[in-house]
Order: structure tokens, then sequence, then C-alpha cells
DNA sequence: AAGTGGTCTAGACCACCCA
DNA sequence: GGGTGGTCTAGACCACTTC
């Protein structure tokens, strides 16, 4: 080993570090714009791919937003509390209102895009539902928009045989959302299973839902039973990890 | 507009979507390796930091894997399942399976690393404790490790007053987890909650659960209240995105 | 030893944002 | 219009894996 030696590090997670340390010490707040590719060129004397490199570390751990022609920004975070067990309490959807306008704080969400549609169930769905493959399954899909900002996708799935002529077939379901109705088909859901994963974006979702880079999304896939554990309805959602926290309660 | 127009894009991202489409179809399947810089310098005639750059993007969807020396891979998951309830897990609600099926189970994890210290409490642990900013309290950090690659990393804070001179104070507590300890201290947690997020990880996360790029953590904060609605443990864990599967079930 | 991905340079042109 | 980030080139050397 020679006198140098020591952890070569490369120069562009050098110019990185030196960026996250600023930013974590209150240098940068969130909003505020980082010093750009030609600032950092000339700072630490290298070229221009080598700046663009380590501001593509900041982007990809999501903590620095760039935005064309402007800047560099260290981003700001106010995630939405999704509560995962007291938000389908009976009472609520039994009222008339929808599940999710029990949704949060004082700011709203609301729904930018809905479809319905009739398809044959792919095979992951028709074996959560308990059909046959290909048996029909009634699909409303819908986007939630926080704030002028798209946070939710949501995709339900339901055996058509249990839905046709009800007016979840319909774009516009009325008072009290999905639950409701099925409460008066007399497949109220008294039980639910929820599981959350997650992973990087696919281009599509990236799109639909405005991500920056650096962003995962948040799956949840929501089942929900009905009396005898019949299942009633998968509902395959994706978030925007940087708008929301999920909170689950329950007892030992 | 000369006879070439178009929508134009990017020739990495043309690239990019080639190789995203030939994994989709099953063209390269998990573990498979991919051409590499020079096959798609040749193939797409373009230079390297163009090819890198294509690469890039499907890494950073977390969805190709680099190895160094030896080439580009396609990834392979299989997650874990955590359950959140588990009183009510099981067979209950099994008429439908759950949409990641098949996999899993008969899997073990095991505690690699094992830290206890005394230390002033954060501001933010100190308000979910319910205890003064500053007062003591025990901290216990722990990762897991599944068939060699660590998946989960948990620190766990109680107040220091509450635990002091009980196991839970040693790095080896003996049989029974903190829980039973708890217990036996007469505060026995009753109720719990968690709260989830996902980010991608910080460098040190990153490093400690050797994840690669393009892989997000998922982040529980759990809180276990004992009688009365006292909090005595707050525990936060990372977990490797690609890992695992939470799962939480509850009636309505 | 040959091939691979990782780092880095010194240029270039473009589209976009803001003053 | 001047500055910004986004794309792209044609080279180079290195560390590493694989054989």
């Amino acid at each position: 080993m020679t006198t140098s030696g020591g952890t070569r590090q490369p120069k562009y997670q050098r110019i990185a570090d030196a960026l996250r340390a600023a930013i974590r010490a209150g240098e940068y707040g969130p909003g505020a714009r980082l010093p750009g590719e030609n600032d950092l060129m000339a700072a630490h004397g290298v070229a221009r791919m080598t700046a663009r490199q380590a501001l593509g570390v900041l982007q990809s751990e999501g903590i620095v937003e760039s935005r064309k022609g402007a800047g560099v920004f260290v981003r700001s975070f106010r995630p939405l509390r999704r509560h995962g067990v007291q938000r389908l309490a009976g009472e609520r959807w039994g009222a008339g209102r929808s599940v999710w306008s029990a949704d949060i704080e004082d700011r709203t969400l609301v729904v930018d895009q809905v479809g319905v549609a009739e398809e044959p169930a792919q095979e992951r769905i028709a074996r959560v539902l308990d059909i046959a493959p290909d048996d029909a399954v009634c699909v409303r899909h819908r986007r939630y928009v926080l704030e002028g900002k798209p946070v939710l996708l949501a995709t339900s799935f339901l055996p058509a045989a249990l839905v046709a002529g009800s007016a979840i077939t319909r774009e516009d379901t009325g008072p009290g959302g999905i639950y409701a109705h099925l409460d008066e088909l007399g497949l109220k859901p008294v039980h639910f299973r929820e599981e959350v994963r997650s992973r990087m974006p696919s281009q599509d979702e990236a799109h639909r839902l405005s991500l920056s880079a650096g962003t995962p999304v948040m799956l949840i896939c929501r089942t929900a039973f009905a009396a005898e554990g019949r299942p009633v309805e998968v509902n395959e959602m994706v978030l925007d990890s940087a708008s929301y926290v999920l909170e689950y309660d329950f007892d030992a």
C-alpha cells in the first residue's frame, strides 16, 4: 500500500456527499436551489458529465429534483395520513359517505379520472376473487388528486355476476361508494386484507402520478370479504410514496 | 419537418424501451444476462455513455442489476410475507387466495447483529413515548438476515426508567422477546400502531441491507401501548422492499 | 488475458425557463 | 438572450470477473 492509499472514492461521490451533507445541515432548505452543473464544474474542477453524475446521485435518492432550464432544487414532503383500519369502520360508509371522503386533515382528495369496464378476469384476479379465469369482472378505475397533484391510482375488480345491473357498473355510483352498494346487494364487506409492497414505478405509473426521479410507489392490494369469507372486491392501489403515510392500528 | 419526423424520443429511451419490452415478453427471464454496453453500442450505433444511460434507466427502475466485470442481469423477487395482525391470519379468510400466492415461508430469519445502548431520547422519539426530551431511553438495534442476505434493520426505543435493570437492557435477553419481558414488568403491550412509508434508502441503509440500485426501502414505525394507552416501545424498522410484502387483516 | 462495467474528460447541440 | 439541465459523442484508463 502506498502513501496515498486509503479508501478511494469516485469524484462524483465526493461531490454528492458534500451536497448531501450541506442539505442535511440545513444549508439548503426545502425548495432551495442547489449549485448547478456549471457551478460544480468550476468549484471542483471536473467535467460536465461528472458534475451531472453527482447531481444524479441525489436525484435518485429522492432528496433533490431537477427542473429543465431552471435548476436543481431540494424536495419537500408533506404526506397524507391514510388510516387502514378505522377508515373502513361500518359507521362511516353506512352513513352515505364514500370511504375516501373521510380522508384526512384539511386537504381534500378529488377524483380526477373515472373509468368503468367489463372485462375477462386476469388470472391473478380470478384466483383472489375465487372465480374461473376469464369470468367477467367489473373493473373500476379512478385517479385521485390532492391540490392539483395526482397521488393515487385505484383499480377495483368485482365479479360481474355479483354486481350486474347495480350502480356499481355506472361511472357515477351516486352517494355512498362501492361498499354501500355492496351492502344493498347483501354483500356487505365484513373483513379486509391489505397487502403492501413498494417498488420503483413503471414509466406509465410515473407519468400518471407525475412522479419525479427517485420516488418509489407503494402498492396496496386490498381484498374485501363478505360473510362466510366470500371475496367480493379486489382493489389494487398505486400510491405516490412521497404523498402518503399508511397507518394501521390493532390490538394484541 | 423531414420524413423521419414524429415524436422525438431520446435514443437511450428507445433502447431502454426495447430491452424492457424484451424482458416483459420473457425473452430474458429472471437471472438472465442482458446485452452489455459493447453489444448495445454495436447494435444501435451509439456511444458508450448512451448505452450506459439506457441500462441505467432499467437499473433505476429496479428490474435489472449490474455486476461489475460480469454483466447486467434481470432481477428476481421472492418476497417474505410479514403479518401485521397475527391473530387473524390463516385459513379463516382463505376462500380467496392472496395475490402473491405460491412462494414463500419455511425460510428462516436470523438475527445477525445486536446492539444495546442507553441514550438521551431524540425529540421525535420522546414525543411518541410521552417522556421529556433527553430523558434516557434504552435503544436496541438488530439486523435480520434471510439466507445470507440482510433484509431488515430494527431499532427499538424504550423509556429507560421503565426497563432499568431488566433483561431488556442486556444484549442477550434470554428466552422470550422484548414483549414477554415487558409483560413480566407489568407493561404487557395490548395495542399497536404501525405507520408505513417508503422512500429510497440512504447510503448507509443501502450498504447495511446490501441493496442494489433501484430498490426502495419500506419504513415501519411501530408503537406498542400497554394498558391505559401508555406507550412503552417505539420500533423503527427499515425493510428491503424487494424482500417483503406486508399483510394487514382486519374486520369492518 | 479478454471482456465487463465504473469512472472521467472535453467537447457539442438542443429545449426550456426566466428575466 | 443568457443560463439551465438533457442528450450525445469518441475517446481514455481502471478494477473486476471469468476463463
